[in-house]
DNA sequence: ACAAAAGTGTTACGAGTACACCCATGG
DNA sequence: CCATGGGTGTACTCGTAACACTTTTGT
């Protein structure tokens, strides 16, 4: 089967930039490409938009068959579209990068058995064509909107304590946070409630645990 | 002339929402189509991406093309790509936004002789496709970017005075300014300069004229 | 001299920052 | 009773907001 058109086409892909952080790290999730080009090599998941599937449904396929992850949180980043960034056709690729809470971190390789693994950002691989490229833009995007909205609340998992959430906030951007102003800026959005249970981890005193408010899902500051 | 793919390939455009402020109102340009789909109605300027042509090469060669515009400000905006959102076929559009100055209001409309109009954005006509809701999010994007950018600036003519930009401001904002609070943070934002020159416009006090500094074209602040 | 827009400083308020001690629990 | 992280309030600082009069020009 075959299509034809009277002017040329580009491909039209969707690639996703997986975030994550775990152990103090932020993380990215790359896959390994086992078809060429750029065999072998790691890249963003990813791939061609199908006919009658819209842009963010892509993402969310493509997302959930090479990586198994569903239901978290996703967000279109930038078109990317230079001739020449695929060396086989035409390609424009619309990217979009996901958040991914520390508790759905389990993946599921795809059934092309690719591997699939996630890479510290402060040590990435060698990345197929543009991906660095795009992956430094999510990066910028990521830390600017920590600043100015709720989208960090989008890591953690259902049921969180304070200090998971500054630990959070201090892994991305590098710097310590103090405790006592944290908490009163963090409660003062409005955006999370206490669950009135506790967390007992240790020989110490036990953390109230707090949920996303409903509705609140991602909304601006300021 | 055809071309043949293994599957099928959606059409790539780039939309263009050009604005600018004229006689205190903020106003885009539309086109009038003249083939079907939508014959008649109004429309974002745009149209499709050559197979070896960059997206925002694309974006900027439509809006010369169509309008005769040159070297103005220009940022992607946004992807859209719903099935069904252009009836002939599948169309991925990558809009853009641009912002045109007081002195660049001229428009020679393209040689396929369709209508060139500024509308205000209080009183656009019905638009073709979805470019009804493209516009909303280039007005809500905008307005944003005026809050945390120099991006104002984009509208000013080569020499203005204080006055003048604060007129601006005040126009997208909807919101009046206090003079000496508006010139502060203007001139704090170290991104104009004095040309040294003066307007003299009427019976009263001239104007000091600025320009943009060298280099600083589009800044965040904060 | 008057009409019209240009230009200019000081005070007040509020948000954000700095800072240190007591609490609850398990071992 | 001790070790460990959890939890809390106040004082200061700096940036933003409010506010009104003098200057320059053309008629």
């Amino acid at each position: 089967m075959s299509y034809t058109y009277l002017h040329p086409h580009p491909a039209v892909t969707t690639d996703i930039i997986v975030f994550t952080v775990q152990d103090d790290v932020l993380k990215v999730l790359l896959i390994q490409r086992l078809a060429p080009p750029h065999e072998g090599s790691w890249a963003l998941p990813g791939g061609f938009v199908e006919i009658e599937e819209s842009l963010d449904a892509c993402a969310l396929r493509e997302l959930h068959e090479e990586t198994g992850l569903e239901g978290i949180y996703l967000e279109q980043l930038y078109t990317f579209g230079e001739p020449g960034r695929d060396p086989r056709e035409r390609v424009i690729s619309i990217a979009y990068f996901a958040l991914v809470p520390s508790d759905k971190l389990v993946l599921q390789p795809g059934s092309d058995a690719s591997a699939v693994a996630w890479y510290p950002i402060s040590a990435l691989p060698e990345l197929a064509f543009d991906h660095e490229k795009i992956t430094n833009i999510a990066c910028q995007r990521l830390t600017d909107k920590m600043e100015y909205s709720t989208i960090g609340l989008m890591f953690m998992s259902s049921e969180f304590t304070l200090s998971q959430v500054q630990s959070l906030y201090e892994v991305i951007s590098g710097k310590p946070r103090d405790k006592r102003n944290f908490r009163k800026w963090l409660l003062s959005l409005d955006a999370i409630e206490e669950t009135g249970r506790k967390k007992a981890e240790g020989a110490y005193r036990p953390a109230k645990l707090y949920r996303l408010k409903e509705s609140k899902i991602v909304s601006n500051i300021r």
